[in-house]
DNA sequence: ATATGTATTTTGACAATGTCAACATTCCGT
DNA sequence: ACGGAATGTTGACATTGTCAAAATACATAT
């Protein structure tokens, strides 16, 4: 009598990721907003109570699910910088699309990554979640692809990480823009990413070397 | 008995700025997950029924405290643009310290701003809610305001919009990195900030032009 | 194989919240 | 001064997160 084809472990098939299956699936069709621990429960089949085994409280289950994200999130761009060949330019630029298609692909998984979040309350009963020391761990590896990937434009530097930085900004303010519709034409965004990348490479040299590109 | 020194128009003072403020307090301090129309009533002084007569649900006074960011916004923004001088490089650069700088005095006011809100919900009820046209209005004055600045760096082109999207995007994206505490050293923000900024004026005019900065 | 302990789930309860309807109070124009 | 409209209060209801106690299914030791 568990829920579909999964006579996993105990009582009821494994119920927490049903619980984190479920709530991913609130926040990308309803928001955080939507979010609701009871909903989670009625989804995966259980009682109103039952995910207190699997989480301390509502806001454990949603960092796990945004720990998830930045899983996904690091895997696709990963995979991404692979499929690129070695031009370090283009792969950046390669990048670049990956990480505002990802944003603009599950804009309500994307919005939550970068939530802030109550991490000290969560730390405090993340004992047993153990997906939860993975949230700044994908979040940190992405940061060192992104640093890897620009020094590979910029040649080795002490202010790589400030061109880094420039580069997140970049990307992450166009996909924020978009997902909170400020900016809401398609054509118009992907003429903005498209040309702000293709800009990218000769700022972020400048940047590195410390001096403002000639005009 | 009115709540301390507003003998004003009617039963209590005025309630709806009262809760105006409240709200905004709430925000600022515990962020909209804290936010709590039964708080601000609380603090209003007032019955906890009693905000339903100014405003038509939560969202709705949410709304307003976002607009009334906005204009707050807008109206830094535009000092900092009649202060700083007539160079148009340099005008730029300061409007986008000051942006920064808004957006990290004001975090939870900054974020509710940009928030997904559900815009259609709040029009219908909105129309005692004389605030809430200035929503939109600010938030386009604003980038109007920005168009202008970039355009007088790079001068006239069909191109302009997508150069300000490009700046708009930069500011933006630290800002809310540093918000969302993916970046917290307030030193390297700062560098990255006068980084990104110096190197601006090229990059946008190469934008504007419709070709890519010479390497 | 059976008994016992443990992990998991359910049930029931409580406080807090948003929203509503009915009622009470205050204000304003006539 | 009076009556209607604006404003505020009281009480209620459904929903939610969290907790404690009881009930259930599993695993292991014997």
């Amino acid at each position: 009598m568990a829920k579909k084809s999964k006579p996993r472990t105990y009582h009821h098939g494994d119920l927490r990721e049903a619980l984190i299956a479920a709530g991913a699936g609130i926040i990308e069709s309803r928001g955080l907003a939507g979010f609701t621990l009871r909903e989670c429960a009625r989804r995966a089949g259980v009682s109103h109570a039952a995910p207190r085994n699997h989480f301390a409280n509502a806001e454990e289950l949603i960092m796990v699910i945004a720990a998830r994200g930045w899983e996904e999130f690091h895997a696709a761009l990963a995979m991404t910088a692979d499929k690129a060949g070695a031009a370090p330019e283009a792969r950046l630029a390669a990048m670049g699309l990956a990480y505002v298609a990802f944003a603009l692909q599950r804009p309500g998984l994307y919005s939550l990554m970068f939530r802030t979040g109550d991490f000290d309350a969560v730390r405090q009963a993340s004992v047993r979640s153990s997906g939860l020391a993975t949230l700044e761990n994908a979040s940190s590896a992405g940061w060192r692809q992104l640093v890897e990937a620009v020094t590979a434009v910029t040649g080795p530097s002490p202010r790589v990480e400030l061109a880094a930085l420039h580069v997140w900004s970049l990307v992450h303010g166009l996909a924020s823009l978009s997902i909170d519709c400020k900016l809401k034409d398609d054509g118009v965004r992907q003429q903005a990413l498209d040309a702000s990348l293709s800009t990218l490479a000769p700022t972020i040299r400048a940047i590195a070397q410390g001096v403002a590109t000639a005009a």
